[in-house]
DNA sequence: GCGTTTCTCAACCTTTCGGTTGAACATGGC
DNA sequence: GCCATGTTCAACCGAAAGGTTGAGAAACGC
């Protein structure tokens, strides 16, 4: 029995997943759009969005032909609450993380 | 190749790994302690141990035969950062923390 | 020295993960 | 109706995760 915090942290472990969540700061995309800078199938890329979903982190909305996909931050908000109880980190602003964005954007 | 988020997150994806970082907000443990109120072998325990350990979540010492493992709250530091840059959650108070870790515990 | 305690290593097993490919299935354009 | 587009499904594959057991290596008690 996979608890939320499980599947919250499962979801963070990939990589390719925290990108994902990343791109979709910006706007919500096309499941298409969503794969297209990413070397592999759109069918893997198609198996990491609906783990996103199932943790929560993401909406996926069919509208014709087209799926979006939505970012849903408050998911996160069980697991900062855990992680927050080690150690009672400040909270961060908006322009360090930009600066963070950037740093790891670059790898 | 391992990010510092890759392993991060997927240390404390495990469910047993996250009650071991919560017996160690208490005090610092040796690992036969540790692996106590678990239903599996010592040699388990000790492997999740390394796990955290790579992720820097906490430290081992060894003085005489026991090992003793620390908490090392900073390692989560970059992680919570990352999360916090989806949704700018107000920082969480010890009552609330207090209350969802009883929450947890109760499963 | 010898047995006990503490912990890790090595080999193994099963399940899950992350990817592939090819087929299927709606939907939209014409 | 027909073909292209957008997405998922199903079967498969290799590698990694999470557990087991048995053996082994240090350190301590006596």
């Amino acid at each position: 029995m996979d608890t939320p915090l499980d599947l919250t942290f499962s979801a963070l472990a990939d990589p390719t997943r925290r990108a994902i969540l990343t791109m979709l700061l910006e706007d919500d995309m096309a499941v298409t759009d969503v794969a297209d800078p990413f070397e592999m199938s759109l069918a893997a890329v198609s198996k990491h969005l609906r783990i996103l979903t199932r943790a929560g982190l993401i909406s996926q909305e069919k509208r014709g032909r087209v799926t979006w996909c939505k970012l849903e931050p408050d998911a996160l908000k069980a697991a900062s609450v855990w992680m927050q109880g080690f150690g009672q980190f400040e909270p961060v602003n908006l322009d360090d993380f930009e600066r963070f964005l950037e740093a790891t954007l670059k790898d």
